[in-house]
RNA sequence: GCGCCCAUCGUCUAGUGGUCUAGGACGCCGCCCUUUCACGGCGGAAACACGGGUUCGAGUCCCGUUGGGCGUGCCA
């Protein structure tokens, strides 16, 4: 696997466009062989190719203006005909063109006939040579085009595989037309469906997030990521989760689809609460100390986390991560930990402290602040052995202890909070919503 | 317009002529578990676009229709 920059265009190929993918790569720990080649540093060699094509008669140069063929093409659209370059300049003396004007340079394609591509997916595809134009390898400010460029660097770089999305299917035609005149071996294609917005159109801008990037700070995993584009456009039986080594050596022409599928955030999300669940805090960990500041809501907590606040974090980790579908769902949640007192109370929470709950909290305090040890079992045997004496429900007790401990509704389990809290500050927090006694 | 490609539950898909009264996953609905929220368990609704062929037999092969996608740049 070989990393190559395609950046012949140098308005789009900004150097911030570039570490956008270097970045996404990186994140999705997706690696690459030898050095990362830019093809805008290979312009010589490009210019060189097309040189050898001109003197051998295998292209020719097009002094046909900008102008001419705008008009040329709404011509053949108004004709109802394919806009096509009229290859007035195939056969033409370039003696006749004024001297000094500027030439594109054209590769003399097949007229007629059909130029035919060996597609791993597609199958054998068929496309005619007459809608495929004299098309432009070389511009008139002497650059080569993204056609020239592909053909050329795949061949100096050894590449055997071209996989990639079926918008460039005629492209194949194109550049196998090239590899052709070259006199160089094809490389096998295989183009995959694209990936399509929920409305079934083209992944677009309008879509919404489309870069990697932004699916990082949504708070979505990279074994996610990897794990659901796998099974977009590909499939191994009724498999949906699985390793990414084992989709490398499942992974095969034969398993991939056709048509475009449409990307399902919803699918995603629960993909990644699955891997929430399933992989170990240690990841988490991980994952936040190197991606943190990538997350959306990242500023909630308190990077980077003392010593004593990692440890409740991690602590309150298993609770969190069972109910947490996204790294920002988790950071969401875990704020509670690190809030200062006295706790804001969302409305939900503030309404389950009743004068009666203040009251029962008061009483709790008491039994907790005498516990012989902070441990799950100690505290779940004081608070049922509680509630048993009041002839209550555990909830009537359960549910102000939450609130007053995370000023939530919902939580992790309320030892488990009692535990990553740690006693002083659960004792002071009981305190501090506990009726005044 | 022309060319190429595609077509199974709402979505991702399994299915390579008989085992399909079409399977799985997400989502949805119901029940159970439960101190909250989740997790989990059980059950349910939900699809072969349409029309012709071929065949003893078609979701699976062929043709057409319809629908969708992509391409059609001195962009990549």
């Amino acid at each position: 696997m070989r990393l190559r920059i395609e950046d012949t265009d140098k308005t789009r190929s900004t150097q911030e466009a570039i570490d956008a993918i270097l970045d996404s790569l990186s994140w999705l720990g997706l690696t690459w062989d030898d050095e990362t080649v830019y093809q805008s540093k290979q312009v010589d060699r490009h210019a060189e190719v097309a040189q050898e094509l001109l003197d051998s008669g295998k292209a020719y140069k097009c002094f046909a203006t900008p102008e001419e063929l705008t008009a040329m093409r709404e011509e053949a659209r108004a004709a109802g005909k394919p806009p096509r370059y009229d290859s007035r300049w195939r056969d033409r003396d370039p003696a006749d063109a004024p001297s000094g004007a500027p030439f594109a340079v054209r590769i003399k394609a097949p007229l007629d006939g059909f130029t035919k591509v060996n597609d791993q997916v597609q199958g054998l595809v068929r496309v005619p040579n007459k809608d495929l134009d004299d098309f432009i390898i070389l511009r008139s400010d002497g650059t080569p085009t993204y056609m020239l460029a592909v053909v050329v660097d795949d061949h100096d770089m050894g590449v055997t595989h071209v996989i990639r999305g079926d918008d460039h299917l005629t492209n194949a035609a194109r550049q196998s037309i090239l590899f052709d005149a070259l006199g160089w071996e094809r490389p096998v294609f295989a183009h995959i469906p694209l990936i399509h917005g929920p409305d079934g159109a083209k992944l677009s801008k309008r879509h919404g997030a489309v870069g990697a990037e932004s699916y990082r700070a949504d708070g979505f995993l990279a074994e996610t990521m990897r794990n659901y584009l796998a099974r977009l456009g590909w499939a191994h039986g009724d498999d949906e989760i699985f390793s990414t080594d084992q989709a490398i050596s499942w992974f095969g022409f034969d398993g991939m689809g056709r048509s475009p599928a449409r990307f399902d955030v919803q699918k995603l999300t629960a993909m990644n609460a699955h891997y929430m669940r399933e992989l170990g805090t240690d990841v988490f960990m991980e994952a936040l100390a190197v991606g943190a500041e990538h997350l959306t809501n990242a500023e909630k907590l308190p990077w980077p986390l003392s010593g004593s606040q990692e440890a409740s974090f991690r602590a309150a980790m298993p609770g969190l991560r069972e109910r947490a579908k996204t790294l920002v769902d988790l950071v969401e949640s875990a704020t509670f930990l690190f809030a200062q007192r006295p706790l804001v109370m969302e409305a939900k929470a503030e309404a389950l402290l009743t004068d009666e709950a203040r009251q029962h909290l008061l009483m709790l305090h008491t039994h907790y602040h005498d516990a012989q040890d902070w441990s799950v079992e100690t505290l779940e045997e004081l608070t049922k052995s509680y509630a048993a004496e009041q002839d209550i429900k555990l909830g009537a007790v359960a549910q102000p202890l939450r609130a007053a401990l995370t000023g939530s509704k919902t939580s992790p389990g309320i030892y488990d909070v009692l535990i990553a809290l740690g006693r002083e500050e659960s004792l002071a927090r009981i305190r501090d919503q506990a009726a005044d006694g």
